[in-house]
DNA sequence: TATGAATGAGGTTTCATTCAT
DNA sequence: TATGAATGAAACCTCATTCAT
């Protein structure tokens, strides 16, 4: 619908959709910075030009650099958080829906952008508790719980034989979070199949598989 | 004459003796610094204030801040490659020098600072290039390396079936690096048993165990 | 509407004026403390204070102290420059000419803070090079073949005798050098009549004169 | 005499001579880094290090870094005035006289580090006024006293029609400043030959020569 | 709302000077 | 006497934040 005068077409119509762009923008500029230098390399000048707005701009939608990291961590957590909240497709074996997560993830967040916010919540978290509470708080114990029930259903299918697992479900992830960090350290050095890497990590867990 | 006063054992007796303890306090302090804030938010002068020392002193010892941080993050990791240096107490079955090898790096690397600055490394080597290659030059390659030996030597003597871990002997090591990041991030949240945690790991790789 | 308020002549209009205003402010302040310290020996806090600026305004204008300085010095030279591109005042007698331009830079430099500039270069000149060069290129060779063509057409028309003068116009403008320098270390010891010595000057060129 | 014991004939002798030896090393190193770089950024440390000495021992000699300068210029200086005392070689004609000193002037002065330090002197004079005055009083004063001696002779021989010339000895030197001036900062952009300068210079005072 | 010039606290680095050896 | 490690005041420069326009 929306439908509002054509104007240009390009320019966004109406105040509150500039303002909002603006907003997209500034969150846009800020991650890239954060993420290539940390939260206290960061200038704000930077996150400015990069987003193309002035200074001042940035503080008429957060209040201060620290809460604008926090906010953004935030913001950027939710598409993932999100695809937690998402009921695994249901369907095939336990090894296949493991299997189509971890290459969700390794394909939408090991090789992008969003694996970089991982690291930087590594790099950061000591130094923001609040963001590295929201993160155990809404990704890690949530993708943990998510896990364990796979495993635990895997285990009453009979797919998994090792019942000590669901105590671990960290194992099970492990791989995928060693692909986030390899890409963003040793990928230059040497590059790493992160998902052919992760399927013989399956293997060791549900056992090798006839056919690829 | 000058008496010779056999000193109190406090009294570090020379000068350059002192000169060196001063060094060496610099760099604890400054190793302190940096894991608890990160490169960019350590102050130098917090750093000095630490070590009992002026903020000149710091100046005799390193040239900046930059090759401070990086003369410090290698100095801190000599350690650790002594440790791959040294060769596996050979001896028992595989398994049981993964094990060992596992518990030494979990009790005194995971928990202790010595994992602090696998996490500084992996906050800062993006922005640290010659730190992430010293890094993966020095521990990464020739740990994966040993690691990838052992899982070969695991391989022919029949207690590892699956032979597609040697192609990432990553896989191996994956559990105790989720235990240095846990520890830093969400040992507060809930605590990890590391140690346990890589028990089930090396069940899923060697078969379960009858005893422990 | 906003009144249009017009203002008490004081207040500096709008904004880019006041900017304006402000740049001159620190360039007039550095210039001054550049010419009482040389450029080592000059805080920028102090020039911050005197312009009636904060520190960090000078670096809005400025990369650094020593293009500040270059530039400063290169804004300086740039009314001398001018003097000598205005054709000289033709009319009477080349000496006549000479002794009118000799006054004016008397007068004007030689007395003046423009003074204490030609000063600054010969302090700095040889660590500036940037400096030297402009100045050589810009003021004194310049200066110098307009002083050759002078000399020659004096030679021209028979009003001084020595041909060889042609050859070395510094010769010319060698006694209000010595003025400028002498103003600036020994006005204090022995005042020096800088326009009658010049005038002594000209009568060893030109002959002396009949009447004053 | 001094006759001493032969030693290693390299060694200098005593304790005495080894300090005097140091003593002179700081301050050809000293004056060699002042030229070079002006009062306020001449550090000690280079000094010392130029000197072969520590840095402490600069403090056994001067008081501190300003009295070491202004030291080092008297001393510096004593050659000239000494040259300035010495009886002017008479014999021939008031012009030999004059050009004969010139000559030396420019051989020993201007083209050699004591060209820097008359340099030196008008770079930094301003600000340090005991230089400035001690220049004035032993080198400026006497110098021009002796100029005006010269020159009031000259015109008693006849030498020199312009009477007014004496008023103003200044003029007869100017060149020579000129030269020194010049080869510390032109000398790269175009040569002077100073000595061919200060002979057209004479021409203007005495009249033409015959013969060169 | 948006701007960006201005601020000034605070950071890194230098260097004259001291002093125990 | 001579040393040079140590000091710490003071310099340059940066950048988060404010605010008049």
């Amino acid at each position: 619908m929306k439908a509002q005068a054509p104007k240009t077409a390009k320019a966004p119509a109406n105040r509150a959709e500039r303002t909002a762009e603006r907003r997209a923008a500034i969150i846009e500029a800020a991650l890239d910075e954060f993420i290539s230098r940390g939260f206290a390399a960061t200038r704000l000048d930077d996150v400015a030009k990069r987003a193309g707005v002035a200074k001042g701009t940035i503080y008429l939608h957060f209040k201060d650099k620290e809460s604008m990291f926090e906010e953004l961590i935030r913001t950027a957590l939710v598409p993932m958080i999100n695809r937690l909240h998402a009921p695994p497709p249901v369907g095939g074996s336990v090894r296949d829906m493991v299997e189509g997560f971890a290459q969700n993830f390794i394909r939408e967040v090991a090789s992008t952008r969003r694996g970089d916010i991982v690291r930087l919540i590594v790099a950061e978290g000591p130094r923001f508790p609040a963001i590295a509470d929201f993160y155990y708080r809404e990704v890690v114990s949530r993708g943990l719980a998510g896990m364990r029930a796979l495993i635990e259903l895997g285990i009453a299918r009979g797919e998994i034989q090792h019942k000590n697992l669901s105590r671990f479900p960290q194992i099970m992830v492990a791989p995928a979070l060693i692909a986030v960090i390899w890409q963003s350290l040793f990928s230059r050095h040497a590059p790493l199949d992160a998902i052919e890497m992760f399927r013989v990590h399956l293997d060791l867990i549900f056992g090798e598989r006839r056919a690829t």
